[in-house]
DNA sequence: AACGGCGTTGCTCATGGCGCAACGCTATGC
DNA sequence: GCATAGCGTTGCGCCATGAGCAACGCCGTT
């Protein structure tokens, strides 16, 4: 390879990168033209034009007409139901949150941390529900959410600031949204091992979360029970607290959960 | 380019498509090593590393340790994410399908044919439920889900034999398992506009499906209703099916809830 | 009709992708 | 302990493929 990629201290490949840029693009926008595609990579619109055709033959992009626009295709979700499936059968975490799920009767989600944001990569709805939807792929803030604050509690300085938003916005009126109030939390947190949030995220939402650690210690998921406050401040928290505790201690330590 | 491009018909980025090709085999297998993944695609290890590296920086894939295996990473999950958001927000498809499973109390989904699979690519969960996981992303028999009947029916005799398994593989005692027996209830399934499978493909679950056309009139997708046969049975089938069929005809024309 | 903008495709060239070879690390066997 | 085998990574130089230019055909607007 050429000095002018050495310099640049990558050993990516430069082409690979650019279609993979174009997934992201399309992910944050929704749908996009071959011309918008190429400017944003800045990169001439028939280089753009043969990368998406690479990705629509693998059909991890579509095209909504002849010669129209683009968007993320069915391979994307095709390669997302084999992540989970490997929770299912691979790594068997599956039998750990469906046995809590069973028992708590509500939601069981393993999150884990993407940049500022939390990303839940698995979930299992438990019997008392009134709806759900998926959150599968979803992305939250760290602040206002159990798995958020399970994800950073043990963070050093340095990574907790940086996987925290620059500002803590507002969704509720329980929102924390001041840096020190939020710190103060995660102290707790740290102390007693388990988060929660209660309708700071979403009013008359709650959950309670625990983190799952490496074979090492480090904290590299968090798995969270979740469910309508109503119902959850019948609960002992205490005792639901631990009981989440006790299932991400089963998915800790050597089980390939989740890495980062 | 080069002439031997010219004659392959592609006009694909072969670094690219190599790259992709990785995704596919590792959400096969799991886990991979590069130098099996070199093998798999006949070509240097060194190259096969470099491809991933470019994967890993954009974390569709995660190394299981320094100098490890390798697997699809959170990246995947959050493009996924991403796909179903727009359902949510651009398409506008989730008010349908959040109304039909308030309505009918159960499992809504949308799925798509994928080869010769149907991939499901949209899941509401209703009220009446004992426990859910996700179906987001997984794949399944045609001949054996009301899903797949619906997608299937509509095809002119070629594509449809295309879209079928090779072998009708039994699933349970109840899976239709002969082609011309199949092709008897695809012939109903187009007179009276809605398919069901009964215990077919997995014992004590049921489903009702109805096809999603777009501006064409092609089927592009399937609308399901689905939940334990013992629940779904009590039910006036017909009553149910026309509800499938209305919502699925409010997803259909103009909607681009998903096009192949 | 003309115009502008789009995505696609032919062509050529130079640079970035590729393969060779070497490296450092880990696990295994003696 | 040492030797071996196999792994993933990295430096290097070559050449094949990725990149950009220019043209094309299509569609929508005026």
């Amino acid at each position: 390879m050429s000095n002018a990629v050495s310099e640049a201290g990558t050993t990516s490949v430069q082409s690979v990168d650019r279609a993979l840029h174009i997934l992201e693009i399309l992910g944050a926008r929704g749908e996009c033209g071959v011309t918008e595609i190429a400017a944003e990579l800045g990169i001439h619109k028939s280089t753009a034009s043969r990368l998406m055709s690479a990705l629509l033959t693998r059909n991890l992009v579509e095209q909504l007409s002849d010669r129209g626009r683009f968007r993320l295709g069915r391979g994307i979700v095709r390669l997302a139901g084999s992540v989970t499936s490997n929770l299912e059968g691979v790594s068997g975490s599956r039998a750990v949150t469906r046995a809590l799920a069973s028992e708590t009767g509500e939601t069981v989600n393993i999150a884990v941390l993407d940049g500022d944001s939390v990303l839940y990569v698995d979930q299992v709805a438990g019997s008392n529900l009134r709806s759900l939807r998926s959150w599968l792929g979803q992305r939250v803030p760290v602040h206002c959410t159990a798995s958020g604050k399970a994800l950073t509690a043990w963070l050093d300085n340095d990574a907790r600031k940086a996987a925290r938003p620059t500002k803590l916005e507002r969704l509720t009126e329980f929102t924390i949204t001041n840096v020190d109030e939020l710190e103060r939390e995660l102290g707790q947190i740290r102390e007693r091992g388990w988060a929660v949030a209660n309708e700071e995220m979403e009013e008359g939402f709650m959950a309670v979360g625990a983190p799952i650690r490496d074979a090492y210690g480090e904290v590299v998921a968090a798995l969270t029970v979740s469910g309508p406050s109503g119902r959850l401040t019948k609960l002992p928290l205490d005792e639901l607290a631990h009981k989440v505790i006790a299932s991400a201690n089963e998915l800790s330590g050597d089980t390939d959960i989740w890495r980062e």
